[in-house]
DNA sequence: CGAAAATTTGACATGACTCAACTGGAGTGG
DNA sequence: CCACTCCAGTTGAGTCATGTCAAATTTTCG
């Protein structure tokens, strides 16, 4: 069960952990099975887990005021998922999770995240660098949803992320790029003439 | 000069830093002076700074086939500048970093930025916290890019950070939110009537 | 004052949304 | 195996928000 996140932190690090440390992880990384469309996080309570999700697909979003879903995240295996503000700050969520698909997730505790930081190096830099990860990534899409029409948009998200478009129905994906099912479905039909 | 940075490390991580740390610090970080639309970072060249904004203001934004700028940052004291990806990939940049106004910087090599990390723990802990930071706000703009509308989007910005709107250009600030400076022009009209 | 930059405005085009209806699978239970 | 339901995807018609482009106006600043 823990051996897709320690070969994770092995990809991201390049340094070996040792065998106290393995122990330790597989110690503060709590095994949970989640069921299609069961919730992990719920709107208005504060996630107290973050999760390495070793198998099965989850989503996240937000409900607006009109009672519209708005997709923030979309994730597969070797992702994390959690509600990073509300993790830390400990305030009340504005984000649901939900199972996708079957799920298996490695959970943790703010708590043990901070001690195994100090304690292992190896963690430190992991965070680290998926937090760089993280910070690009944010900073394509912010710059491709301000800069790009729908139609490149979906483009890119095509071109980066098939497995998604295989994985996920296209109505969370109109969601996830910011625009609705209806006009995806065009664009869609569109484009699919060009290459014609 | 480097006492705005050292008042901004220790409020963002309540450790105090040591007499040498400070030593350190102030080795590592050089200053630089920007003149009004002098480049700090041009399309298609490597990243080899980020810099601690002392006083002044920046803008960082790309530019599309047709020609046109999209902010992607707008930033003043006390905030960080530079294209994360290029510095840490060492990639050219797809961005342009400008100062707005006449700017004063404190800048850092990825090397000794690498180096101050691994020595001052208060550094390690603010690179996290900033993260942090970050991570929460590029997500709920990215959320806010998706979900709600223009004026939504302005409203919320004029509310959160009302400095910047007095300090920046209007057209600037509707090129940040992802809109044309005339529609900024129209949203604005349309609710001024609303609260007179 | 005069030039450059910023903003506003108008007329028009267009992209995206809404809503509802329809189609087509996939799965389920009798 | 069929009937049924649920869910995803498609489509059409009408509407609305925003974009485009250019000109007019206002502001800023040397």
């Amino acid at each position: 069960m823990h051996t897709s996140l320690l070969k994770y932190i092995n990809g991201h690090t390049s340094s070996v952990l040792s065998s106290e440390e393995v122990i330790l992880i597989e110690s503060v990384f709590k095994p949970k099975k989640f069921k299609k469309k069961q919730y992990f996080l719920q709107k208005g309570d504060v996630c107290k887990y973050y999760a390495f999700i070793v198998k099965g697909a989850m989503r996240q979003f937000s409900v607006d005021d009109k009672g519209t879903e708005h997709i923030i995240h979309l994730s597969v295996e070797n992702w994390w998922v959690g509600d990073r503000e509300s993790y830390t700050a400990l305030t009340p969520s504005v984000y649901n999770i939900e199972a996708w698909e079957e799920t298996d997730l490695l959970t943790i505790t703010k708590a043990d995240f901070f001690f195994i930081i100090d304690k292992i190096p190896a963690i430190a830099l992991m965070i680290r660098t998926m937090d760089q990860r993280n910070f690009i990534a944010n900073q394509r899409r912010l710059n491709s949803s301000i800069s790009d029409t729908a139609d490149k948009r979906y483009e890119e998200f095509e071109r980066c992320h098939p497995e998604f478009v295989r994985r996920f129905p296209q109505h969370l994906i109109a969601s996830f790029l910011g625009i609705t099912k209806s006009s995806l479905s065009r664009i869609r039909r569109l484009s699919l003439k060009k290459t014609v």
